[in-house]
DNA sequence: CCTATATTCAACCAAGTGGTTGAATACCAA
DNA sequence: TTGGTATTCAACCACTTGGTTGAATATAGG
């Protein structure tokens, strides 16, 4: 069995598990930004989004570099390409669903071009 | 932006962040199995177990059929491909980061090439 | 120096988590 | 029916989480 850096995964996956947190991600993929400037678009206190960069920042999804009095945050992927490692190992699974789903729509079609019109 | 079934994620993220919860999905991914048998390698009592198992079946990871006293539980693997699709969409930057990391392998070793033997 | 800005610290709260133990429920089988 | 097996329910505990508010700290700029 492949040997994975558990507690890491552990707190990539908790980290991307609250939706605030994945859309802070999604701001900072598309550029580095400060605390404040993360904050601003969520309804929530900028204490709590400075929590919730603190929480990517421990699953190493984002690296803080101060600057003076701000502190300058951007995107580290690659804690990411670990947990997509970790799920690749399940692909194989959907994969076969997919053809099984696959084969059953092509079987029904086959079927309704035998009785044509019939709906069920 | 593309649009998430954001609580699913939620709960799917959450799920896979416990390492038990992992075994178990890895487990479950050779075959299926009861709730006795799933937590039989485990160091925690039944009950715990049968908590994580209602955990993962709350994230649609696990489809569980009633038969008799048993509940035998078996691998769902389609809310682990919508999060690897989420996970896809940073690929690019972990691809990114890999090409510089390259890169600077390269160049790292022409330098050495040049001043051979020098360890820095 | 003074004031505004950027951020964290501290305390608190309600809710959730991962674990326990003990009892209840439901089923199988003699 | 009686007993063993499979599982959940219920209550509890310590800890974490995501949020708040208010104060503290540090820096930038007139």
């Amino acid at each position: 069995m492949v040997e994975y850096q558990t507690e890491l995964l552990d707190r990539v996956f908790a980290a991307v598990a609250d939706p605030t947190r994945r859309a802070i991600l999604a701001g900072l993929a598309q550029k580095p930004a400060t605390i404040t400037e993360i904050a601003r678009p969520f309804p929530v206190s900028l204490n709590a989004v400075s929590k919730h960069i603190l929480v990517l920042e421990r699953a190493g999804l984002i690296i803080r570099e101060v600057a003076g009095r701000e502190h300058h945050c951007r995107l580290d992927p690659a804690p990411l390409r670990k947990a997509s490692v970790w799920l690749e190992h399940y692909r194989k699974f959907w994969d076969l669903r997919l053809d099984a789903l696959e084969r059953h729509i092509i079987t029904r079609k086959k079927r309704e071009k035998r009785s044509h019109g019939r709906t069920d």
